[in-house]
RNA sequence: GGCCCCAUCGUCUAGAGGCCCAGGACGCUGGCCUUUCAAGCCGGUAACGCGGGUUCGAAUCCCGCUGGGGUCACCA
């Protein structure tokens, strides 16, 4: 049976780091077993869904190269895949339960519910402020075994059945994980205004869609036991589990939008980090696959199994991401790398840019030199405009007047090349060296001062072959003072 | 605090009883190469949290401790 996996964010923010891995970790999972995902949206929250954030999840999900076969814009044989838009389905099974005895209305008001609290409080004398939950506050509803139906409002929670022991499933990643009944307590099911819960609404989708694994983050644990619970009530067979480690922020605190801006997947993007880069990166943060470091996205779909997903959390490492963007940079295609950096070149100011033949070469040219797209466009703006400004430093040390002597001689072998590549270009520099005995930077770093204002650059060939002649000539020119 | 999960270099990790006085990657660092800067190549730095067991033998199994994380809503 071919497995049917989901990713259900809520809309409520830009798609997190840990939601990408997890859809990731599922996507690898479907698509390395010829199975589906399904994108499922969870906006249960109408105070914080918004379709601004639907919207930036979907635009994550697409960039990272995640696409879905059931979801949003994807029609599938389990619609609706909006839990907004099938309200009525989770009533009536909250009906169905309640009718058999296995949920409850439960009318208990607000200002009850604060009685109740403010009761124990008072038994146990603790000060008004403390944490209940830590108290060990347990809510008991007195409707909990009532059936008359009255005329206000009221939520519907889960009757948990008062039995002995615990139970617990088999985890995919994590093993065996178990839990006591008693752990549990009746929670709520259907909201008064009739809106689906987490656990509820979750559960009830998983079945209907046909999920048959469902891998989420480890916060999750302890909602899988009321869910099982849930599962049972209704008599169906629940999905697998497994549940991936959470990823800790460089403070080992969890990954969260508000202290750490490295949780919006975008925001990389923003930086100049390659889509794939990060999917390589985030794929390493918790699974492995022996020494290797690098993968294309071909091995991750071959390689990829729950199994081989780690159960300790992992840290947040920049310098690592780093270090694959720019492996990725470097061994990339270049011309696919120009298609990408464009964008990035009309940020930094340079619109006439396009994905062209020359940019392929400038991109190949540095692909070993800089280490985001970010970088790249920086590093490419100079090779684009006419002129190029020197820095005083650079000058005073190689354009002396032995430098632009040198540089003369260089500019008549120059303008007398037939063919400007690089080929033709480079070998100008060993034959002014053997012509003149100085030593090859005595020759290459006055050009490459006078061509590109600084002292660093690709090799000679590369760089003028890229300038092009006539800014090549020019700007030796102003170099010289003519 | 109750419950749950986790525990190998600073970080990501390999390691499923002897192959490990622990391997790879990032970082940091020494050198080589070199027309600059990179890249590349060769080397260095640095870890099995602690204490008990089990075993001829433990990073690997068991227990306890400690530490870290998660979760306890009419959020997801």
């Amino acid at each position: 049976m071919k497995p049917r996996v989901r990713f259900a964010p809520s809309p409520t923010g830009y798609l997190h780091i840990g939601g990408a891995r997890t859809a990731l970790f599922n996507w690898l999972y479907a698509r390395h077993h010829g199975g589906t995902f399904v994108l499922r949206i969870e906006d249960t929250d109408q105070e914080r869904s918004t379709p601004e954030s639907l919207q930036a999840i979907l635009d994550g999900l697409t960039w990272l190269g995640i696409d879905w076969d059931e979801g949003p814009g994807k029609d599938g044989p389990y619609p609706p895949y909006t839990q907004m838009k099938k309200l009525g389905r989770y009533t009536e099974l909250a009906e169905q339960l309640i009718a058999d005895g296995k949920a409850y209305r439960d009318y208990t008001t607000e200002d009850e519910l604060t009685q109740q609290r403010k009761d124990f409080a008072t038994a146990r004398g603790l000060p008004p402020d403390a944490d209940l939950r830590k108290a060990g506050f347990k809510f008991k509803s007195p409707w909990r075994d009532k059936v008359e139906k009255q005329d206000r409002p009221f939520v519907v929670r889960f009757k948990m059945p008062e039995l002995e022991g615990s139970f617990g499933f088999d985890d995919l990643v994590l093993g065996r994980l178990e839990k006591p009944y008693d752990d549990l307590d009746d929670f709520v099911l259907l909201r008064s205004d009739g809106v689906p819960l987490y656990n509820f609404g979750c559960v009830v989708d998983d079945h209907d869609m046909h999920i048959t694994h469902v891998g989420r983050g480890q916060e999750h644990i302890n909602s899988t036991f009321p869910q099982l619970m849930l599962y049972r009530a209704f008599g169906w067979s629940p999905p697998v589990f497994a549940h991936i480690p959470l990823i800790l922020g460089q403070d080992k605190e969890k990954l969260s939008k508000r202290r750490h801006p490295e949780a919006d997947v975008m925001m990389h993007k923003k930086n100049g980090i390659l889509p794939h880069a990060l999917v390589n990166f985030i794929a390493r943060l918790g699974w492995s696959h022996g020494n290797d470091e690098t993968f294309t996205r071909a091995q991750l779909i071959e390689l990829f199994d729950f199994k081989d997903v780690g159960s300790s959390n992992g840290v947040w490492n920049p310098e690592k991401l780093i270090a694959i963007n720019q492996h990725w940079i470097r061994n990339g295609d270049p011309a696919e790398l120009a298609r990408a950096l464009v964008p990035y070149l009309h940020e930094a100011g340079v619109p006439e840019a396009t994905a062209d033949e020359r940019l392929t070469r400038a991109v190949k040219a540095f692909s070993t030199r800089v280490k985001t797209l970010v970088e790249m466009a920086q590093a490419l703006k100079p090779y684009y405009a006419r002129g190029v400004t020197i820095d005083g430093a650079a000058a005073a040390k190689h354009l002396d007047p032995a430098g632009k002597e040198m540089l003369k001689k260089a500019r008549a072998l120059l303008e007398r090349t037939a063919e400007w590549t690089a080929a033709n270009l480079d070998p100008i520099v060993d034959q002014l060296a053997a012509e003149t005995g100085a030593k090859k930077g005595a020759i290459a770093q006055p050009i490459r001062v006078a061509v590109t204002g600084g002292t660093t650059s690709p090799g000679i060939g590369d760089t003028l072959e890229l300038l092009g002649r006539a800014e090549t000539l020019h700007r030796i020119d102003a170099a010289l003072g003519h």
